[in-house]
DNA sequence: CAGTGGTCTAGACCACACT
DNA sequence: GTGTGGTCTAGACCACTGC
């Protein structure tokens, strides 16, 4: 296997596992195995990398730790999905005050707005994008049991995303990081959060149904694709009279 | 080692590392080895539970990956501790909007009140009481430069903590949790919360120094030790408009 | 049955920290 | 140098899945 070090990293010495890892990582984010999809054995891969079955396990340990692929036994491998049932919030951790993620079905989505626009400087700068560059602006609520339940404003770069409608954003079954997945090949992997109590706005009151000035949860997520690239900026305003943002801290 | 599989567990077939985690985890548990502590090298354990290295290895990974120790290469493996710089916040994601956890020192800490009362059958619940067991009450709030920024109230059961005192709370130097640690030998492992916008009463509202009514983020925290048991119960109203409740999604 | 991931071992060697 | 955790290997066997 290669024994040089990735050029430009700090550590002097990189392990094998770790530079098997980013092979992996090139394969997946190359597109060579795709969502859904099984991926060689660790055997094979060990044969194709010239190692022993137990570094390339390694390898695979973290990539799984990451939630990029999951494993299962007997059958091997798999590419992640935001498909899956167990994941089908993976990244909404707002849960109603009884009951279980995800026990209330799926939620009832209502496109406002999906137009092209340009980048403000304060969207540009999350997305790492330059200031009037041009984004798709969507706005849509989504409700559990007919009671709208989140506000959400969405910022996606327009080139990655081009042909997107609201249409598509209506009618895809499943969560909008899977149709981002299906129809643009764009995989979110991570996000990170910054949370917030507002009032809401006037427009936001109406649009959840809520008194003005009712406080409401205001969420702002950065999701990030590989190479920790950003791809999407969404702001939801989450109302929490029936349900509450869950957390685990370790 | 032990060839039988843990009895009443689900599965028929329990791996070796994994029973060895629980010897481990015992020995955590029975204060063996006490935070901050050394535990004995891979090598020791594997001699003294008669398996290899390599499955001793295995558990120790696992309980790193809990965090209920720190492995240091060329040095041993540690009780984690609430002491630590690194992870002073662990349990506090509460983030100044410009600059990063913990950059602007510690939190300044006024004791309002510390007194032992009774559980409510709401209380109870969430700490598996029953109504009416002793408790300890505190209230206390949290600065930044001289701003409030939160104001906890706090459950204990009071058996555990018993002689636990304001003067204590206030001039421990560390996180409470520290606290718990060092001086009733209780140690808080993993928390959940959930999290609500919550407009601010009329005495939070005095407290936090903000008008009335101004949102707030409220953090119903509770935390386990040893086996997923309660230990305490929090609730935290957060000023959002400095700060920022941060979270990484994976 | 064959093929996959999962466990376990034994041994060699490397990187790091302390003395 | 000695002892620690970290890496890597090779091989054996186990548990699960699906043909």
């Amino acid at each position: 296997m290669a024994i040089s070090p990735d050029a430009l990293d700090a550590p002097s010495f990189t392990p094998l596992y770790s530079q098997i890892k980013t092979l992996i990582l090139q394969s997946l984010q190359a597109g060579e195995w795709k969502p859904g999809e099984v991926i060689p054995s660790e055997m094979d891969l060990a044969a194709r990398y010239r190692v022993s079955q137990g570094t390339v396990r390694k390898a695979i340990d973290e990539l799984a730790a990451e939630n990029l692929v999951n494993r299962r036994q007997g059958k091997g491998t798999f590419v992640a999905t935001h498909e899956e049932k167990q994941v089908q919030f993976r990244f909404l951790k707002l849960v109603p005050d009884d009951g279980k993620p995800g026990s209330e079905g799926p939620a009832e989505r209502q496109i406002l707005e999906c137009k092209k626009t340009r980048a403000s400087a304060e969207i540009a700068k999350l997305l790492s994008l330059r200031t009037g560059d041009a984004v798709l602006q969507i706005r849509r609520v989504l409700a559990f049991k007919h009671i709208p339940a989140i506000l959400e404003d969405i910022w996606l770069p327009a080139a990655p995303f081009k042909g997107l409608t609201a249409e598509q954003l209506a009618n895809y079954p499943g969560p909008s990081y899977a149709l981002f997945e299906t129809e643009f090949n764009v995989r979110m992997l991570r996000a990170d959060e910054k949370i917030r109590a507002l009032p809401a706005s006037n427009e936001q009151s109406k649009l959840l149904k809520v008194e003005q000035s009712t406080p409401l949860l205001f969420v702002e997520r950065v999701a990030y694709t590989y190479r920790d690239t950003p791809m999407e900026l969404r702001r939801g305003y989450y109302r929490t009279d029936t349900h509450h943002y869950f957390n685990t801290l370790n």
